[in-house]
DNA sequence: GGATTGAATGTAAGCGCTTTCATTTATTTA
DNA sequence: TAAATAAATGAAAGCGCTTACATTCAATCC
C-alpha cells in the first residue's frame, strides 16, 4: 500500500474506476459479483484496488444496496460467562460468513432494551438476536413492520410464534426437579433470578413446580427466594431460606451463580452438603466445576445454541422463504457432589 | 406509531419535512442541533417525527456526515471474563454516550485481528478499541493514516507510541513475585499463556524475573511452562512442572483459570495447598474466591478499565486535540489462602 | 451474409442524509 | 426611519455506492 499523507482522502469506487480504466459500475461488479465480470477486466480492476489500497465505504453501500451485513444482537449482560460464551460463538458463525456483530446489553432493563433494538435497527442491523420472548409485543410488531428477521434464543417455547434457537428451560427444570423428588426431598427450596421480566427464570421455577405436582406434591410448598444474579445474593438467599424454613433438605437454584453462593453460604454455617442439604445449579458454567463438592447442574449448550442462531439469521437472510423452524436444543442432568438424598432416606 | 401495511417503506427524512411543512434541512437541524432552530418548527418538526415514527437512516446518515458514532472493538475473545467484563462497561460508557459498539474478536491469532480491525474500518468505526500493542507496524500505521483514534487497553507501557488506558503488567506481576519471595520461595515455577504474541502474558513473566533479580535470584532460575487458556491446561502444566521439578514450592500462574487448573491438579497430587505449595493468579476473576483455599491473585479493575478506555475514546472523537494520557490503573495484590512460605521456612 | 443472441461493459438515476450558501425575517442601532 | 446585524429557514449540491437499463460487440445460427 503506498504511503500517502495523514489525511489523504480515502480512495473512492471512482479513483479505482479510473486507475483501472473502466466505469464504476464495472468495478462496483467486481466487488459485488466477479463472475459478471471478464477475465480480463477483473485482474485490472483487482489491480487497481489493491494499489490503491481502496475499501468500499460502508455508509455507501448501506444506501445504495440497503442492506449492512451486520447483525444485532441485545444481551442481558456480557458480564454472565453464558452470555458471553453463546455470543462468542454466535460472533464466530457471523464472521465466517462474512458478517458483523452489532452488540448492546440491556442489563435485563426493558425499556432499555426497548432503546436497544430500536438503535440496532436504526443503525441497519439486517437480523437480529434477543434473548428469551418477555418484551412488549409492540416491539414484534416493530421488528415484523420494518422486516427485520428476528430469532430468540435462550429459550424454546412452541406456543410462542416467534422464531427461536434455544431449550425448553421448563422440561429441563422438570427433569432436574424430578430427580430431586425421587431421592427423597420433600421440602425444597427454590432461589430463582428475576422472575417478572424473565421468562428463562420463569420457566425453570415453573419446571420445578411441574415436577412436584407430578410427584403428587404441592406445588405452593416450593420456597420460593427471589434475587438478582450474584454469588453474593444467592448466599443471602441462602441463609433467609433456611432460617425461615430450617426443614429445607435441598435448594435449587435458577443458575450456577446462585447456587455457587448458596453452597458457599451453607457451608459458611457449618451445613455439609449434600449429608445436610443438597444443592442444584442451572447452565453448566465452568466455575460448576471448580466448587468442592462440584455442582449438580443442568448443561445448557451455549456455544451450540450461539452458533445455531446465527446459522439460522444466516440461512433467514439469505433465502428469503424462512428456514425451517429448529428443534429445540437438548440440554443434560450432570449429576455431581452437591445433590444426595436427604439425610433421613438414607 | 401508525400501523403500516408490513412492507410500507420507512419514511424518510422528506417526509418528515411534508409532513411538517418544513425543508428537510430544518428537520436535519432539528435531529442534530436543535438549539440552531426556532422552537415552534422545532415543535412541529418533532410531531411529525413520532407520528409518522421516523427514526434516522444510518448508512445516509453517515455517508453524509462521515461519522457513524459507532466504535469499534477487537477483542481475543469474549469466552474470557475478564473481556467479557470490561466490554460489558466500555459498552455501557459508549452506550450512555449515544455511541454504539462494534464487536470482532481474534482467537489470540494476528492474522485475524489484522482482518478484524480493517473489517471494522470499512463498517464506518469512529475509533478502536485494542488489546495489547503486540501486532504488525503496518496495522498502526493504516490506522493513523485512516485517522482512526485508537486506545490500547489491558496493557500500559511508557515506552509506547501508542495511547493505552490499562496498567503495567510487568510492575503489577513484579509486586506479586516480590511477595512471594519475600516469604521465603526460592524455586519458583510459572504457568504462562502464550508469550509469542499476547505482550500481557510476556510482560507478567519478566515482571516475575525482575522481582527475582530484584532479590538476588537468577531470573533464568525461573521455572517455565507456557500453555493455552483453560483449566484443564493450568492443570497439565502444574503436573509436568511438579514432575520435573520435584523442588518448587510455588507456582505462579499467568491468569487465574490457568492458577485454578494448576490448584486443582496439587491437590488432585495430594498436595496441601499452601503447606506443601503455594499458587498465585493474576487478573482476580469471580472463581479465585471460590476456590478452596481461595487464589492469591493480583486484582485487575477491568470494569474500571472499559468505561476509562471508551472515555478516553469519546473525548478523543469530541475534542479534535487528543485528550491527556491516562495514567496506569493500579492493581492490587490479593493475599489469600493459596500462598504461604514454604515448609522450610516455617 | 445478415439477423439473432448473449455476454461484457457503460450510463446515469437514485439511496436518504448533512451542510454550505443564499435568502428571508426579526431585531437592534445610530 | 433607514441601515446594519443577527437569527431562522430554504435550496440544492453532494457523500460513494448499487443497479436498472442502454449500448456495444463478438459469437452463433439459418
Amino acid at each position: 500500500m503506498p504511503i500517502k499523507s495523514p489525511d489523504a482522502p480515502l480512495p473512492t469506487l471512482a479513483d479505482v474506476a479510473e486507475l483501472a480504466g473502466v466505469s464504476t459500475a464495472t468495478v462496483s461488479r467486481c466487488l459485488n459479483s466477479p463472475d459478471k465480470v471478464g477475465q480480463s477486466t477483473r485482474d485490472k480492476v483487482m489491480t487497481a484496488v489493491h494499489e490503491l489500497g481502496y475499501s468500499p465505504n460502508f455508509g455507501a453501500r448501506a444506501l445504495a444496496a440497503k442492506r449492512t451485513n451486520t447483525i444485532g444482537a441485545v444481551i442481558p449482560t456480557m458480564d454472565n460467562a453464558i452470555f458471553a460464551r453463546g455470543l462468542q460463538a454466535f460472533e464466530e458463525e457471523l464472521n465466517e460468513n462474512g458478517l458483523t456483530l452489532l452488540v448492546a446489553s440491556s442489563n435485563y432493563e426493558p425499556d432499555r432494551e426497548n432503546r436497544q433494538i430500536r438503535t440496532l435497527i436504526a443503525r441497519g442491523a439486517d437480523a437480529l438476536l434477543l434473548i428469551g420472548y418477555d418484551r412488549d409485543p409492540s416491539i414484534y410488531e416493530f421488528l415484523s413492520r420494518q422486516g427485520i428477521p428476528t430469532v430468540i434464543s435462550w429459550a424454546h417455547d412452541d406456543t410462542q410464534m416467534q422464531p427461536s434457537v434455544g431449550f425448553d428451560n421448563r422440561a429441563a427444570s422438570h427433569a432436574l426437579a424430578a430427580h430431586v423428588i425421587e431421592l427423597g426431598h420433600r421440602n425444597i427450596g427454590y432461589i430463582a433470578a428475576n422472575t417478572a421480566t424473565n421468562d428463562r427464570a420463569r420457566d425453570r421455577v415453573t419446571g420445578a413446580r411441574d415436577a412436584m405436582e407430578h410427584a403428587g406434591l404441592d406445588p405452593k410448598g416450593l420456597r420460593m427466594m427471589e434475587t438478582n444474579y450474584s454469588i453474593t445474593n444467592g448466599a443471602e438467599a441462602c441463609g433467609t431460606l433456611l432460617t425461615n424454613h430450617p426443614d429445607i433438605t435441598a435448594i435449587m437454584c435458577g443458575n450456577d451463580v446462585l447456587a455457587v453462593g448458596a453452597l458457599r453460604q451453607a457451608q459458611k454455617l457449618g451445613l455439609d452438603v449434600p449429608r445436610d442439604i443438597s444443592i442444584t445449579g442451572f447452565d453448566d458454567i465452568e466455575i460448576s466445576l471448580i466448587t468442592e463438592p462440584a455442582l449438580t447442574t443442568v448443561h445448557v449448550p451455549h456455544r451450540t445454541m450461539g452458533r445455531a442462531a446465527a446459522r439460522y439469521l444466516i440461512d433467514t437472510i439469505l433465502s428469503d422463504t424462512p428456514p425451517a423452524p429448529v428443534a429445540p436444543l437438548t440440554t443434560d442432568l450432570c449429576l455431581r457432589g452437591t445433590l444426595a438424598a436427604p439425610k433421613s432416606q438414607i
